[in-house]
DNA sequence: CTCCACGTTCAAACCGGTTTAGTCAACGCC
DNA sequence: GGCGTTGACTAAACCGGTTTGAACGTGGAG
């Protein structure tokens, strides 16, 4: 098998100079039209194509975007925000042929990956998701000059470009929609305390229930989980005076609720309402189908590309981007509150 | 902020060439200890890395490996597989410093991803998953010179090195034990034809009711989707003579089929007994907890880059690899066939 | 005392692109 | 006819590492 030609053989079988080639390819002024034609010719005579490595090391630009997932081991694969995120990512990055690096690492581990990526110029930039309170990550990637987009709320990023998307009225909706529905306690099984999303989606379930003039019901910590949420709710159905409506943080905690209910004997949504979070495929086809909400990971991999592009583009100012908010999607696992 | 430093840095630094720092740095035979010594201070000194643009392109190594999704925009996102294999896979090549690039694409497009991976050498190597019935890929990678590892069965690599995990056992001791526990409608929803573990788990079903000597119950397509198992189940419960049992192609059918047993009032396992595949975090937590089968999809990810390792190292034997094959977990979806 | 081998170090070439500074011929102008 | 300008092209440097071939100083053998 021969060589894989490089910009010399094109040069040669062209009768120009390697610079020539350059120029011609990359479509720059000053070369001759029936010189840029002869060239052209050439290299897709030679089936000739770039180096990604010589290119990067003569413009010092990587051509890859990195997407760091700091995770506990047992708690990846539990997530369906990632690869619909990630798809959305590459139909933007993957037009012009640039990748996205994907790293998983532990918390231990986290600052060391980051570290590395901005010490090897290894990605042009990152996309932070998953932003906890006191995040060291955007400081650090001040501090490190790596490029970066924070996926979450302005306010979380300090000062870093990011792109949101509001799952607040979402939870308003749920809470407003259980309201209406007659529901006077109304539980709350919220995520990881240290997200930021986590403790923002119990920020509006609080607030929302403020707004109404109802108590605050009952909080359990469910940590994102089928076990948490399970064991949150078993708890709650235990409570003297349980809730007739429970919110959960994501759809995983969710579907382990319904499932605690009716092993329990709880009806939903006779006894018990039930609302999730992400609109997981499964939810249209869980039994009774759960209310969720639906934000568009996809869209949103879009987004924080294009804006992670603006940043390198020095355009910080597009880089702020504000999604349409998640939206609330009722089915049959709510219903009006019991009688008694 | 300084510059990078670079090794002619370290070299002006500690006094000697370019070269002496080279192998210095790489510790290589032929350099003096206290040479050796001076030049990793003055590194260290300058808060000195390599860079990896700069390294790849003398050593002509990417220093990544690649994986390609395939898979339709809506199919994204209900996949519980890739984030523990890709988890696994980062464990083994993280320690290096080398990085995974994820290609998200769809079946159009997939040849042309391909072919840009090899010819601009942006990944050394890349994983082959969801392998197809005369599958494109293991031909062209062998034309574009792209070393390659298929996960799966060995059969499936078209003489490319694979590492296998084996489903078939699972299904096997599903069947057996409905079977023992007197079933003898025993259906299955399968997976997408065109894929080649969703077929070989289709025949092990097959194989498992002839050696039962069992008639061969009904098979629908469940397309490895909530939506897909709903409609499968369904159906399957309007026969005139429905199964007892049914085992889905992956957790995410037979979620969906639990749901719709449960809505259609049909017990589950009193009249019907359930078997997913792939044990997701949910399985435990559903009602009943769904029967499923365990495949380490982590440690087929380290397996899966360790044997890339292998192939990239020239030790091509070193690269077939047989894991322990997946376990069924029987819960309390199945329970005795109903007697009438 | 000379010669050779060895351990150590270095200058220079190389990987495959991009970019700068400069050459050269053709052209228009006074 | 001399001169500055312009367009087309090239030689050479550069990015930051690795690797080759040769040079150098030293010690031991003859």
């Amino acid at each position: 098998m021969a060589r894989k030609p490089t910009i010399a053989d094109v040069a040669r079988h062209a009768g120009v100079s390697r610079a020539t080639v350059s120029f011609a390819l990359n479509d720059r002024p000053g070369i001759a039209e029936d010189t840029k034609a002869r060239v052209l010719a050439a290299a897709a005579d030679l089936g000739w194509t770039p180096s990604r490595q010589a290119r990067a090391l003569s413009l010092g630009k990587a051509g890859a975007f990195g997407l760091v997932l700091t995770r506990e081991p047992e708690q990846i694969g539990a997530d369906l925000f990632f690869p619909a995120f990630i798809a959305g990512v590459e139909s933007v990055i993957g037009q012009r042929g640039d990748g996205l690096m994907v790293h998983v690492t532990t918390p231990e581990q986290e600052q060391g990956v980051y570290e590395r990526l901005a010490a090897e110029r290894q990605v042009d930039g990152v996309l932070l998701t998953d932003l906890r309170h006191d995040d060291p990550r955007p400081p650090l990637m001040r501090r490190l000059g790596l490029p970066a987009v924070v996926v979450g709320q302005p306010e979380w990023g300090g000062g870093l470009p990011t792109v949101s998307l509001d799952d607040e009225p979402a939870y308003s909706a749920a809470v407003r929609r259980l309201a209406d529905l007659g529901h006077r306690r109304i539980a709350h099984v919220e995520g990881p305390r240290e997200f930021r999303h986590a403790h923002r989606r119990r920020l509006a379930w609080e607030q929302a229930l403020r707004e109404l003039g109802l108590p605050e019901g009952p909080v359990l910590p469910g940590g994102f989980s089928a076990e948490g949420g399970a064991r949150a709710t078993r708890e709650l159905l235990a409570l003297d005076a349980p809730p007739t409506a429970i919110v959960y943080g994501n759809d995983l905690a969710a579907m382990a609720g319904l499932s605690v209910a009716q092993e329990l004997g709880v009806p939903v949504p006779e006894r018990l309402s039930v609302v999730g979070y992400d609109d997981a495929p499964l939810t249209r086809y869980s039994y009774p189908p759960l209310s969720s909400a639906r934000a568009d990971a996809r869209g949103w991999g879009e987004a924080a590309a294009s804006a992670l592009d603006a940043v390198l583009a020095g355009d910080e100012g597009a880089a702020h981007v504000a999604l349409p908010p998640a939206e609330f999607i009722p089915r049959a696992s709510i219903g009006p509150a019991p009688r008694d």
